[in-house]
DNA sequence: GCGACAG
DNA sequence: ATCTTGTCGC
């Protein structure tokens, strides 16, 4: 795993803000990969004892769903929690723990949103811009948007929309559980990406690889507490 | 001015 | 995210 684009992290509100404006125009929407064989689930929680972030990868194979490798990393906070700047917050971390993998991903699917984004470039967009891979983002929760209402049945689904652009998709996962919101993150298309979304939720309302992540990343915290 | 606001 | 009481829906 290569950082394509390399830039300062350590940086204020106003300069974040100029990035994204700028790493926004390089976002690809369309499909641009060969075969997806390892699908990477990415995941970061903030440890309070120490004030640490810690991050967790999980590699899956795409068509088994099992386990093909998995790293964590910890680094300081150095960056607030932001709505709109949130990738400044959970990058460091998680570049740390994707330094440390022996595989490739083709996909990574993230936890936060890609396009569906003030500025058009939420935390999977940046992941996917900076090394250069297909990334998928994935929300529990809306950032911005609007949407009709949704069936109660899986697989039901509606646009996200901004100012009459369609940044996402509202997808219902599992029936009569909540929608998730599926945004591009880069190098896939956003109907692409839904497809794989409810490939990867045959069982939960969340994606197997943010399930694996999620669980990685508390039992690491457990352990190192 | 007030509310909303990924994790 | 994380913590936590009261309220609501099924």
């Amino acid at each position: 795993m290569d950082l394509i684009i390399k830039h300062d992290w350590n940086i204020s509100e106003v300069e974040a803000l100029a990035l994204q404006k700028e790493l926004a125009a390089k976002v690809v929407k369309t499909d641009q990969f060969n075969e997806i064989k390892l699908i990477a689930g990415v995941d970061v929680a903030y440890k309070k004892d120490n004030d640490n972030l810690v991050a967790a990868v999980v590699v899956l194979d795409a068509n088994s769903l099992e386990i093909v490798e998995t790293a964590t990393a910890e680094d300081k906070v150095q960056f607030p929690y932001i709505p709109g700047l949130f990738s400044f917050r959970e990058l460091p971390p998680l570049i740390q723990a994707f330094a440390k993998l022996q595989h490739s991903p083709d996909l990574v699917v993230c936890d936060g949103q890609g396009y569906a984004h003030p500025r058009r470039f939420g935390l999977a967009c940046h992941l996917g811009v900076i090394f250069d891979i297909p990334t998928i983002g994935c929300g529990k929760t809306r950032l911005l948007g609007e949407h009709q209402d949704l069936s109660p049945i899986r697989g039901a689904i509606a646009p996200l929309i901004d100012h009459n652009e369609v940044i996402g998709n509202v997808l219902r996962t599992q029936t009569r559980i909540n929608p998730i919101y599926v945004s591009i993150g880069h190098r896939i298309s956003l109907s692409t990406a839904c497809d794989w979304i409810l490939k990867l939720s045959p069982k939960y309302r969340l994606p197997e690889t943010t399930r694996q992540a999620d669980q990685l990343v508390n039992s690491t915290i457990k352990q190192l507490s």
